[in-house]
RNA sequence: GGUCGCGUAGCUCAGCUGGAUAGAGCAUCUGCCUUCUAAGCAGACGGUCGCAGGUUCGAAUCCUGCCGCGAUCACCA
């Protein structure tokens, strides 16, 4: 930051001349609130190079800015913090630079650096679940976040649609199916494909059952179930292409896509580009051949391929079968690959899988950095931690899941019946109303999730549901709405486009100015580390300290003309924060509610 | 058992490139709607920052050990 450098650099001239030492490099903190002043030196760290009383020589520097630096304008010493007051002009001046700027917390030069970003990636058995719609969030949102520090963004996700999961749905519903469609049942097409596998479920189970009272051991029992030698077969069948069960494969898979498309749709997610499983499982054999020549990998005696990481800590794993039949490992280096063939400009990648797979993802950077791809140092596993459920983990197969359609209903529902109770909405058409349910209902749920570091666990209350006071999305939301309404009713003429310098602060003014002013780096460290959760921390720190601002001091009612478009403009730009922060997040901010 | 992650107020979470008296929200209690939207604001109550050592002028933050929870250690994906 600006400010940051100058005094840097007049201290260390300070330093200079008063004690004829170079200092290396200068500690400063945001002041605490309850001291005076804006910006902190601390004075410490300096005593290793001059000797004595750190207060002395605090005062000396402090003394000496004062004198020299027009931006300082006061300071006191505790201890060893030297406090700085930055003047109100500073402030002023460094505001009506933002002030114009139409998406300032936004590096627009496009493209720096071109990013995959992969996520979601589900299996085409079953719907969304709650699992998902952290994933979804968190892929959307680091996609967003990448853009706006600058980057090039493709959005992507590997669609397992093959094997053994789909052919258990395929199965049960030519058994028991009669034919039911989508159109015929009225269901969503992902929630009737999950009904037939959790029908065939139901089936194993009491497969099982019989054939343990007949007296087989339960792990034989489990891998001999008709049933599932039924959909072992279908899948050999599917591999060799077989008409009927690719044709099958092809109807169920529509009805899933069908599905998805409408819950991503709610969500609010997109993808550039689609990769499936079906196409890509194939992928990865030639390069492992290639490692194979190049010595990164080496073969076994039953003609496995490996790859031998004990130096890096980690294991032997397997790249490659006997048979020469591909692993995960083995697809996803081909599909790796195969992305930067389709897109050579991508510089990274960012994958976002739980943290199950944190190993499966240290071993599978460190085998693409060992095969020399140079964009191999720039793969991030965006782990995050698992949705529980208070009764514990979310279990598909024993319909133990939070489904992603039906919780989103669920929010907007929640919206709906407190926006009722407080009354607000007179006056709007129910189909203003229901986007505005929509809108809240979501933002609840997004922030609720992206708050929270993704390295956490979640623990999710269905029955308490979402709130919507304090560190919320509609809370957010909220102060959005109001400050819109503000700008309704504050005169056009009103508003400068620029501001007085000779204005004095309020303490209220300035604290909400310094928090403006740093948004174009908090994006900057959020994408950096890859954290939607710390633009979200940063907009409530914002909204807080907003809605302080709007309760204390008169924005229209302010007779000063000058204070008062300045107000006006603060408002404004706060408002404009909070929607382009928002954005980052993937949560819309409603104009009134 | 090895490896990785997490452990901060009753609950949900910030803070972690070391800095001043550890911050919010929910819950409980007290005030504030004839002023720009009370989904709000102001305040009270609430803490051995898992435990024990170490490094440092200074540790919630860094290091080591231990405890608790979770994940992972498949020729599954």
């Amino acid at each position: 930051m600006e400010l940051q450098q100058i005094l840097e650099q007049q201290i260390t001239a300070a330093v200079q001349s008063l004690f004829s030492v170079n200092l290396p490099n200068i500690e400063f903190q945001p002041t605490r609130k309850d001291f005076e002043g804006d910006i902190t030196v601390v004075v410490f760290p300096m005593l290793k190079f001059l000797k004595g009383n750190p207060v002395a020589i605090g005062t000396q520097i402090g003394e000496y800015l004062q004198r020299e630096v027009t931006e300082v304008s006061k300071f006191n010493v505790v201890k060893g913090f030297l406090n700085l007051v930055i003047s109100d002009a500073y402030y002023l001046n460094a505001f009506n630079t933002i002030l114009s700027q139409e998406n300032f917390g936004y590096t627009r030069p496009d493209s720096r650096e071109a990013f995959m970003v992969e996520y979601s990636s589900p299996n085409t058995n079953k719907p969304l679940h709650l699992g998902h719609i952290r994933n979804n969030l968190l892929g959307y949102s680091v996609a967003e976040l990448l853009k706006a520090a600058g980057h090039k963004v493709y959005k992507t996700q590997i669609i397992n649609d093959r094997g053994i999961h789909i052919c258990k749905s395929m199965l049960a519903w030519q058994r028991f199916g009669n034919g039911e469609t989508p159109e015929s049942s009225g269901l969503k097409g992902d929630h009737l494909v999950g009904k037939y596998y959790v029908e065939f479920n139901k089936v194993y189970k009491t497969e099982i059952s019989d054939l343990v009272a007949g007296g087989k051991e339960r792990s034989i029992a489990e891998k001999e179930a008709p049933i599932l030698l039924a959909a072992q077969q279908m899948l050999r069948r599917w591999e060799a292409g077989e008409e009927e069960v690719v044709n099958l494969w092809e109807m169920m898979n529509a009805w899933v896509y069908d599905g998805f498309d409408i819950t991503y749709k709610n969500l609010g997610v997109d993808f550039d580009k689609l990769y499936y499983e079906s196409t890509t499982y194939l992928l990865g054999r030639d390069v492992v051949k290639e490692g194979l020549e190049k010595g990164v990998f080496y073969k076994k005696e039953d003609g496995s391929v490996w790859i031998d990481l004990t130096e890096e800590g980690l294991d032997e794993k397997i790249v490659l079968r006997a048979d020469g039949t591909a692993v995960y490992m083995t697809q996803d280096i081909g599909t790796a690959i195969q992305r930067v063939t389709d897109f050579p400009d991508i510089q990274g990648m960012v994958y976002t899988v739980g943290n199950e797979q944190d190993y499966h993802f240290k071993v599978l950077f460190l085998i693409l950095r060992r095969l020399g791809y140079t964009w191999a140092e720039k793969l991030h596993h965006l782990s995050y931690g698992m949705v529980d459920l208070p009764t514990g983990k979310m279990k598909s197969r024993e319909g133990t899941v939070v489904d992603a359609d039906d919780l989103i209903q669920n929010m907007e529902e929640t919206a709906e019946s407190i926006s009722r109770e407080l009354g607000k909405l007179e006056g709007y058409t129910e189909t203003e109303k229901k986007a505005l349910y929509r809108t809240i209902g979501l933002g609840a749920l997004k922030y609720f999730i992206l708050k929270v570091d993704p390295k956490k666990r979640i623990v999710f209350n269905p029955e308490e549901s979402v709130d919507f006071q304090g560190n919320t999305g509609p809370f957010i939301q909220y102060t959005y709405a109001r400050i819109q309404s503000i700008l309704r009713k504050a005169d056009v003429d009103q508003l400068t486009t620029s501001v007085h310098m000779a204005m004095e602060l309020h303490e209220k003014e300035k604290e909400l100015l310094k928090l403006v002013e740093i948004f174009p780096e908090k994006v900057q460290e959020a994408a950096a580390n890859y954290s939607p959760a710390l633009v979200a921390n940063y907009v409530y720190d914002l909204v807080r300290e907003f809605n302080s601002f709007y309760q204390q001091v008169s924005i229209l009612g302010e007779t000063n003309p000058g204070k008062r478009s300045f107000r006006i403009a603060l408002s404004k730009k706060v408002g404009e924060v909070i929607r382009d922060g928002f954005a980052v997040l993937g949560i819309a901010v409603p104009e009134r509610m």
